[in-house]
RNA sequence: UGGGACGUCGUCCAAUAGGCAGGACACACGGCUCUGGACCGUGGAAUCGGGGUUCGAGUCCCUGCGUCCCAGCCA
């Protein structure tokens, strides 16, 4: 009925991601025949990041979601960054993230010999040739982005000369930087990844896997397409910086013989995350200048330093759910990765005690020398889990300093002198008096506890308003524990340093790692394996450090904080006690000497104007329409950039002589169809166009079934008015057909027909799209709306 | 600047080919609680600006502004 049914979405792509999209509808089309295969391309220069996460879950995630494959190729065609050891780190990151490749690993190294055939190809059909100038001379004959290149002069040897010498260039004749192959596009292109583009260079260099194979290797631009080609890609995901770089893709699987493979990229928004850099050379640079320890550090946004730190794989895969995907630059709040991490481990980690900053509390009324064993749940009620430990109790006991205070601020529900408090799974006590030493710094409490509160709870009703962890003196354990927070004092390092004219370094946070030597730890888990879960109850997850862990011997890293309500209220300054730096806030870019630039970029009305000035035709067409047919100058300018959008105006006009409404049309609907400004392409003239404006005009169909019927020709050709007989797209106006519908539909939404009569008359357009819906597009939407008001009034 | 892309709550992502601007995080307030956790409830909060087309525009047309990418023999 409508031009829905004929439209390439017929694959129900609501709330989808422009790539599932995409996917959906190639799905849909039969496109590859229900084929997807996607790839994962990493460089072996590096480590993977979270970044990467996101490219590796956008692209094995559709693969399965399509019973598809994914690939892991290596795209080591620089021997003089790649290694081995990277090759070997990616696995395992991509294997822990929880995805497993499929067709085992490749290599676009294993491609070099059907990659130099290929080149032989481009360059026997003339469409490669060897530049033999300099890497200087090149860039500077490669003009600008205002100003075209100049081709060398060796852009036109024979084809007979570029095969001997890329055979030799192959050989090993030449020194690094002699010769380069190059494809012969445009040297004038306004793309400059178009301007002859470099697809092989000498470097006579060992690469870890082919070794001295060979000595010249081919680029990114070349191999990256025909590996794809190769493998049979059909869905190639890249991030938005390879953008430009599409065009020497198809340009390659469209003049290199590549079978049937039909690869098609797509580029989407690369991840920025909030206090920390995410650039492989910069995250490099952290580990050769040692910032941090090493990619493996606790504190890099690396997939191996965030395993190292306790972060699940599970929680990862979980934020790239949450923050998506699309085209439009971002940057995440690192608050989204605090809490998917808390959304896991809340289920995952048993709970037990830990004091990191201990104050000595002294039970005076407990025996002496005496103890006794609480038996304390490692799960939540909310949790369902089982499991439970024992934790010792005595005389003498630590607590966090930061939960005393001898001046209490107001809201302070933990100990202070004369108060009560809960000790978690144990007493209440009660604070009786405050010893110091001689400078002043209180070294213990003396406290009272109540034995008729065991376990947690008064008898006789009594509440308290805090209760604190804690753990027993002399039975507790010294563990090292190790405090990670951000890695960046600003959110945005990058561009902290570029308006202040300093090194991203200058921002990192000398808090970002605080190590505690000695913090208390309940005996229970005194011996954890490395690798496990905590949580140190009222404090945040931990992670037992998998490295330097030693048997019996736990290190402890927080993996993040728990949600603090408190540390909100309360006043930010002894929040250094946790490791938590304050939020500090940006230096405001705003000062910054904002350059005032004007641009003069052409618009289209510009690039009309342009022409009109040289086709005295055309300009004299636009002082015709807008003069004497009365037409706006906006319209005039549109139906006037091309002679054939001129000759199709004119033509409906003949058909339907009313200017103003068959411009209304041709501008405001028919344009966007306009294929580079021209008309031409089009699979109809104008006096389709005319008939189609008669039509609506006469009421003969409404005006949105009028966009229907213009769909349908656009799509498939036609006339308009056979177009609405064979589908009985006729317009009722007629109100006693309508009225049934409409009561239908408001009979049918009690509660928005409720809504509107209470004041929320927005809603008509809900009621009109309904009514409008149902009778196919048919009825009159004015007359719809009438009723609508009528009824509901 | 030539070309390419992108602008929706503070943040990230939606809105079925024009028809109720929605979700999550964050935030605020309240409830519950032996973790100031978790959980539950409530609330504020956005279509970059200006014109136009339409009964109706985040979506279509014109225009202005802003941001990002490209001038490696890196990927």
């Amino acid at each position: 009925m409508s031009a829905r049914k004929d439209n390439p979405r017929s694959a129900d792509t609501a709330g989808l991601d422009f790539v599932r999209t995409i996917v959906a509808e190639d799905n849909a089309k039969g496109t590859y025949g229900g084929r997807v295969a996607t790839r994962f391309p990493p460089e072996p220069n590096g480590f993977l990041h979270v970044g990467h996460a996101t490219a590796i879950c956008l692209s094995f995630g559709i693969a399965q979601e399509n019973n598809g494959t994914t690939n892991l190729r290596f795209d080591d065609t620089n021997p003089t960054t790649e290694d081995t050891s990277y090759v070997d780190a990616i696995q395992k990151d991509v294997r822990w993230l929880g995805f497993e490749w499929n067709n085992g690993v490749l290599y676009a190294s294993d491609y070099f010999d059907r990659l130099y055939e290929m080149a032989v190809q481009l360059v026997q059909d003339g469409n490669a040739y060897v530049d033999s100038c300099s890497e200087d001379e090149i860039r500077e004959m490669r003009g600008t982005v205002t100003t075209p290149g100049v081709p060398s002069v060796y852009r036109d040897r024979s084809v007979e000369d570029n095969l001997d010498l890329l055979e030799r260039m192959k050989a090993g004749e030449f020194e690094d930087g002699a010769h380069v192959l190059r494809a012969k596009i445009d040297l004038a292109h306004p793309n400059m990844k178009m301007r002859d583009p470099l697809l092989y260079r000498i470097r006579h260099a060992h690469h870890y896997r082919t070794g001295d194979d060979w000595c010249i290797y081919p680029m990114y631009d070349f191999a990256h397409p025909l590996s794809d080609a190769i493998e049979n890609i059909t869905h190639s995901l890249c991030t938005l910086e390879f953008e430009n770089n599409r065009a020497v893709y198809d340009w390659l699987i469209d003049n290199v013989d590549v079978g049937e493979a039909r690869p098609r990229q797509y580029e989407f928004a690369r991840l920025n995350l909030d206090y920390t850099v995410m650039s492989k050379r910069k995250l490099l640079r952290m580990v050769e200048e040692g910032h941090v320890d090493g990619w493996d550090d606790p504190r890099m946004p690396t997939i191996s330093g965030m395993r190292r730190r306790g972060i699940t794989p599970e929680s990862i895969r979980l934020f790239c759910d949450l923050i998506g995907i699309a085209k439009a630059d971002s940057r995440v709040d690192i608050g989204k990765l605090e809490y998917v991490i808390r959304e896991d481990l809340n289920q995952k980690a048993p709970r037990v005690m830990c004091v990191l900053d201990p104050l000595k509390v002294v039970i005076t009324n407990y025996p002496e020398g005496e103890s006794e064993e609480l038996e304390a749940p490692l799960y939540p009620h909310d949790i369902p889990k089982e499991g439970s430990r024992a934790v010792p109790f005595g005389r003498q006991l630590y607590i966090e300093r930061s939960d005393f205070a001898e001046d209490p601020p107001k809201r302070f529900f933990r100990l202070a002198p004369g108060r009560e408090v809960r000790l978690r799974y144990a007493y209440f006590i009660t604070c009786d008096e405050v010893i110091k030493d001689d400078a002043g710094e209180i070294v213990e409490l003396r406290c009272t506890y109540d034995p008729d509160t065991r376990g947690g709870s008064a008898p006789d009703g009594r509440k308290v308003k805090g209760t604190i962890h804690w753990v027993s003196a002399t039975d507790s354990v010294a563990v090292e524990v190790r405090l990670y927070d951000r890695l960046f004092k600003v959110a945005n390092p990058d561009d902290a340093a570029a308006t202040s004219g300093t090194d991203f370094t200058g921002f990192l946070n000398p808090q970002s790692r605080v190590t505690i030597a000695e913090a208390r730890l309940e005996p229970a888990v005194a011996d954890a394996e490395p690798g496990c879960h905590f949580q140190f109850e009222r404090l945040g997850y931990f992670f037992t450090d998998p490295v330097d862990s030693t048997a019996g011997a736990p290190v402890f890293n927080r993996v993040v904080t728990l949600r603090d309500t408190w540390a909100k209220i309360a006043p930010a300054k002894e929040k250094l006690a946790t490791g938590q730096a304050a939020r500090t806030d940006e230096p405001s870019a705003g000062d910054a000497p904002a350059e005032q630039r004007r641009r003069i970029k052409r618009s289209k009305s510009e690039a009309r104007d342009g022409i009109r000035a040289t086709n005295p035709e055309l300009a004299q067409r636009y002082e015709r329409y807008r003069d004497e047919l009365g037409l706006s100058t906006e319209e005039a300018d549109v139906l006037t950039g091309d002679m054939s959008v001129a000759g199709l105006f004119e033509d409906a006009l003949a058909v339907h002589d009313d200017a103003k409404a068959v411009a209304n049309w041709a501008v405001n609907e028919l344009s966007r169809h306009f294929d580079g400004g021209k008309a031409d392409g089009l699979q109809f003239g104008g006096a389709e166009l005319g008939a189609l404006v008669a039509l609506v005009a006469s009421a003969t169909i409404s005006r949105k079934t009028g966009k229907d019927v213009l769909a349908i020709m656009v799509s498939e050709g036609g006339d308009p008015g056979a177009i609405v007989v064979e589908r009985g797209l006729e317009q009722v106006t007629d109100a006693a057909a309508i009225e049934p519908v409409v009561e239908q539909v408001i009979a049918a939404n009690p509660g928005k027909a409720e809504e509107y009569r209470a004041g929320r008359t927005g809603l008509a357009g809900f009621f009109v799209g309904q009514v409008m819906r149902q009778t196919g597009g048919t009825a009159d939407p004015e007359l719809i709306q009438k009723l609508v008001r009528e009824k509901l009034g």
